[in-house]
DNA sequence: ACAAAAGTGTTTCCAGTACACCCATGT
DNA sequence: ACATGGGTGTACTGGAAACACTTTTGT
């Protein structure tokens, strides 16, 4: 009996390569990741990343967005290379080596009908479900990445809406440090970095006097950029 | 003519997943990389990084420190993860992917023959020959990784013998981050992180006064580690 | 009037940097 | 005695962190 699923469970003449999707969001101040059902066998129902094998036509970061845009609609958002997962016995099923891609993505901007027809599901960062294989690994390892880059790199903006508050932005890097921030340093700090445009609008949906919008500066981040600059926060 | 020729350049009706090695060692003051001469068609006897398929019943880093044992005799050393890289026509012999993984050895260590063999030479970081396919790409990478990563973990001391003395180790971080670094302030600093146990011998080969030497004490940066302890160095 | 979030400056402290001289020893 | 690299201390500076009050406005 066990004999036959274990067979089932063991076609690993070929090696395939698969890459897998962590996409992370920012909704209602909280960091969060989605998760996705598994539609096939093995361990169909259980949750997991989204990934699919990468195509012998296409390059690997292309099959990354494949991914993304299948599942959220998405084209043209932060992607980036995690990391490579190769255990031999990771995947019951297939001798497979998935590279694990990290997305930021606007939450308010996925598609919402694809997303539930994957049955997925946004879940807060520290409020995960048990992920199948490696998969909880492989977020782990992207937690990381994201502070780390946070830190150098203004990507945190990736997962803001155009346009957006500077407490937004500090809850957000809250999130992302998983602690509190001083709000007067934390503002001093990202407005001498100059990428920021402040617009004439103000967003009042969280106080009565309103805060001032802010759209990302990308020309003047890429003059800095070259021109090398320090763009550490927080 | 030129069909049949690019027929053998086609097999691409399966993906093949390799790891290429990025071999840094340090000698002379220099910081240096293992480049082989590739021995098979095709691009037979152009310069590049040494590689390998990985087997299906092996994981992605033991057929890393696979091919660096074939190559060095070496085992046991610093070994990591750098990128992978999947362009979809980035071989021309086949539908490939590479993962590379960067190695730092003692460079006193190595199995000669085995190098010898290889056809491998040691370069200068400076003055590398030309790479074939994006090993030259890889090498960049690599370079940028080290520099990243010399900078917040203490591996420069992975590229050392294992006792070395205070200007040696200043010698290989500026070699790291190609730039001078201040005797007195380095100093400080890499003693301020409590990872060097002194000895009570002098390397007197570079001087007549002899400079103390020093082993990397890995239960003490263990136990930092685990308390939170900043390790930047220079 | 008051509640609730936005916005604003100053002081303290530490770590990075710059910098110049004495020490030990083999020749 | 002297040449050569090893080893040491101090002052300065700039950025990070700590910290409390005023402003705006819808209710």
């Amino acid at each position: 009996m066990t004999e036959i699923t274990t067979d089932l469970y063991q076609v690993k003449e070929k090696m395939y390569v698969a890459t897998d999707c962590i996409i992370f969001g920012f909704h209602e101040g909280k960091l969060k990741l989605l998760v996705f059902k598994r539609k096939v066998e093995p361990l169909k129902g259980e949750s997991s990343l989204i990934g699919s094998f990468v195509r012998l036509d296409e390059d690997l970061d292309v099959a990354g967005r494949r991914v993304l845009k299948e599942a959220t609609g998405l084209e043209n958002v932060f992607m980036q290379q995690l990391k490579s997962y190769g255990k031999k016995d990771r995947d019951p099923g297939y001798r497979c080596i998935s590279i694990a891609q990290y997305a930021l993505i606007r939450i308010d901007e996925y598609d919402e009908k694809l997303v539930e027809e994957h049955g997925a599901h946004w879940y807060e960062i520290d409020q995960l479900p048990n992920l199948i294989l490696d998969h909880n690994e492989m977020v782990q390892d992207a937690m990381y990445q994201l502070k780390h880059n946070a830190r150098y790199k203004p990507i945190g903006f990736e997962l803001l809406p155009e346009k957006f508050t500077i407490p937004q932005l500090q809850i957000l890097y809250e999130a992302i440090y998983q602690r509190e921030l001083d709000a007067r340093n934390f503002r001093k700090k990202v407005l001498s970095l100059n990428v920021l445009k402040k617009l004439d609008e103000k967003d009042k949906t969280t106080s009565k006097r309103g805060a001032f919008l802010y759209k990302f500066d990308y020309e003047n981040y890429q003059k800095l950029l070259t021109s090398g600059y320090n763009f550490e926060i927080a």
